[in-house]
DNA sequence: GTCTATAAGTAGATAGAC
DNA sequence: GTCTATCTACTTATAGAC
């Protein structure tokens, strides 16, 4: 018998509680919250509708752990990365950009949670709320700044002001084509090529180097 | 007396139309369109509830209505910029660029509408729908076309999947700038100055050349 | 921990008076 | 065209049996 049910066939208490976190991340990406109800995503989680009021409380504290669970790996891939970077005396504008690129890229392509999670980062911020600006804050305030440090020191001739827009540039291009390349997306008239068979690694380097050249430029 | 009134006092056909669809365009940006019920669309009107079911029929089509009334202009500046390009017989990268920014920053500063239906396009590219993405393609996919083609014509080294690429990553950096300067954006640690006092022109300029140098990177 | 049944609220849509 | 009143169909949340 699985270890996760005991000798009555109930699930242990951890077990329909990260069944409804997994089917939330995927039904909250995918209808977006408003729209999702618990009922599809207890549904998906095949479990009872009953359950998400005892493990949970309510749908709004559900969306802060499945945002939390979401984010949390995200954060910490691109954190890593950067840390990483951090360790290097002397990093190139290069070696930072690759940092902050390729972890979105590559959980962009994790059909199992990472994309899903992509998504639902991206429909948050597109609405922001009280609840949810507050976890973003928590959860990637350290990160941003760190990664502006970082741009800095590889371009120490740029002052703050030019190295915090052009982050935010950056930022803007790669989440844009990671949400292009979804396949929830909608299909771009001219693009359908790119969107089903651009190859991951040749995109990440060309968007450094778009990058790159952008973020050196001295006007 | 109000030529839009007649002498029972009841408004003219479109008066209230009008006030719907205008207090819809800031309702759905603000508070999403599943959140958002017609009960504070007609508040906000100054309308009676029954009124969306007469001038509309139903929410989806208040929506679909709102989004064109908001889309058509923003496709309007854009596509016109364009095309004053386009009579250009060598334009260069910068001219396009520049009217690729120029439109989605300058309509973002108006809050009478233009930064609404910013904010509404952008919440609504975030969670794509039939109905929503039918929109989409009528509204922007001529304009999409046309700016490949004018940086195509910019920039003749480059192949047509380069030229598509680097053309997402500029609407990217475009579009993520343009939310983070709109007031309802969460404050970014650290960007706060940034998001309260930059001027537009320095910003359009800035933007174009990170965009310009980016763009023409040969890697 | 999980279930059924239900409470309490609110949504979009509509009928019909004016 | 506009209004009030209401219908129907959900929703979240919960109480209480198992």
């Amino acid at each position: 018998m699985d270890a996760a049910e005991d000798r009555t066939g109930r699930h242990d208490d951890r077990d329909t509680r990260r069944a409804l976190l997994h089917a939330a991340t995927f039904v909250f990406a995918d209808r977006g919250f408003d729209a999702a109800t618990l009922r599809e995503v207890t549904r998906a989680a095949g479990a009872n509708i009953a359950a998400v009021n005892y493990h949970f409380r309510s749908k709004d504290e559900l969306l802060r752990l499945t945002l939390e669970q979401c984010l949390g790996p995200l954060n910490a891939a691109r954190l890593g990365a950067m840390k990483a970077c951090e360790g290097d005396p002397q990093p190139t504008l290069r070696t930072v950009l690759r940092a902050i690129v390729a972890p979105l890229v590559e959980l962009s392509l994790d059909e199992r949670g990472g994309r899903a999670a992509i998504r639902l980062m991206l429909q948050t911020k597109a609405l922001p709320r009280a609840l949810t600006n507050e976890i973003f804050a928590e959860q990637f305030d350290e990160l941003h700044r760190l990664s502006r440090r970082m741009l800095q020191r590889a371009a120490p001739e740029l002052g703050e002001a030019q190295i915090a827009l052009r982050y935010e540039y950056i930022r803007g291009a790669i989440l844009h084509i990671v949400a292009d390349l979804d396949p929830n997306a909608r299909r771009m008239p001219g693009l359908e090529d790119i969107q089903d068979h651009v190859s991951n690694s040749a995109l990440i380097d060309d968007i450094i180097s778009f990058c790159e050249t952008g973020f050196s430029t001295s006007d």
